[in-house]
DNA sequence: TTTTCTGCAAACGATTTGCATACAC
DNA sequence: GTGTATGCAAATCGTTTGCAGAAAA
C-alpha cells in the first residue's frame, strides 16, 4: 500500500547521504504534504511558506527541491508552462512505483491525473529490442478537458 | 504511409491561415528536412543556418518555430536540458497519428526513439472514464542506455 | 570544530517584446 | 498599398552561483 513519506523518512534519507537535516528542508517537505496531489512550482512553495509566516530564501527552495527529487521524495515535472514543476512521489515500501499519467489540457491549461499502470510490458518489450534499463516513465496527453468541450458547445 | 513535408505544404497551410509565405519560414522548414530525426533548438537552427551562410534573426527563429508547430509541421518537446526542442512530424494523409516515445538516458543525456502505436486503447480508456478528449500524448522513458551500461561494467 | 547549508545579490541563459524598417500579397 | 514579418536590442523571467555568515553534526 502507498503511504505518505514523514519528516522520519526525510531525516533517514538525508543522513543516509551524510546530508543535513534542516528546518528549510523539513517546511519544504510540509508544504507538499500540505498541498497533497497538487503540481507546485518554486515560486509556488516559496509562497505558500510566506504565507504561512515561514521566510525561506528562493535560492534555497530552488536547492532543496532538486535535493528531494534526487533522493525520491518528489518528482520533477515539465508541464511546458516556463517553469519546473513537482509532486509527492508515493512512499511505497514494496519499491513497486505507483504511476499516474498527465491529463494537459491545451485550452485552460489544467492539469488532471489518471491511473495506470499498463506501461510495464512496454518498459519490457523497450528493454528487449534496445537493451535500454529503464528506471522511470513520464506519460502526459494532450487534449480538451470536459469542462471546456462542454463550453465549446454553447 | 507517412511522408515528409513539403515546401508546398507549409505555402499551403500558411495561405489557409492568412499567413505569408517568407525565406525565413521556408529555410526554418529546410534545417529540419536536411536534419531529419534530430531535436533541434533555436539555437540549433540558428547555428545550423548560419553555417549555410543564411542569415536570420534568433527572435526570427523562436518565431518560426512556435508557428510551425502551431500549423501542425513541427512537434515541440521538452528534455529537461534548459531549453525547447522540436522534431518533424510525419506528414501522414491518413491523419493517423505516427507516434515514437523517447528514451532519454539519465548518464549521458542521449537521447533515442522507439516507435510504437500502442496507447491508442490507453487513450481510449481515458476518454471513457474521465471525457477528456484527447488530441496527442508525449512519453518519455528514463533509464540508462546501453553504452552506458557497457561503460559502467568495466 | 568541521563541514554543510542558507540568504542575498549578482550573474546567467533561454525566450519574449517594442519598435522601426522591409517585405509578401 | 496594406498588413504582416523581420531584425535588432532591450527587457523579462526562471534558475543558478559566489560568497560570507549561520547552523547542523
Amino acid at each position: 500500500m502507498a503511504e505518505q513519506f514523514t519528516m522520519e523518512d526525510l531525516k533517514k534519507r538525508l543522513q543516509e547521504r551524510q546530508l543535513k537535516m534542516t528546518p528549510q528542508r523539513q517546511i519544504v517537505l510540509q508544504a507538499f504534504l500540505d498541498h497533497h496531489g497538487e503540481h507546485l512550482s518554486a515560486e509556488d512553495v516559496h509562497g505558500i511558506l510566506r504565507d504561512g509566516k515561514l521566510e525561506i530564501g528562493l535560492a534555497t527552495v530552488y536547492r532543496s527541491l532538486e535535493l528531494l527529487a534526487q533522493i525520491g521524495i518528489l518528482q520533477k515535472l515539465e508541464f511546458g508552462d516556463g517553469c519546473s514543476r513537482y509532486e509527492l512521489n508515493t512512499n511505497d515500501p514494496s519499491h513497486q512505483r505507483h504511476h499516474h499519467h498527465h491529463l494537459i489540457c491545451t485550452q485552460c491549461g489544467k492539469v488532471m491525473e489518471f491511473d495506470d499502470d499498463m506501461l510495464e510490458s512496454l518498459e519490457a518489450d523497450i528493454t528487449a529490442k534496445c537493451g535500454f534499463r529503464i528506471h522511470d516513465h513520464q506519460v502526459k496527453f494532450f487534449g480538451i478537458c470536459k469542462e471546456c468541450q462542454e463550453k465549446g458547445e454553447n
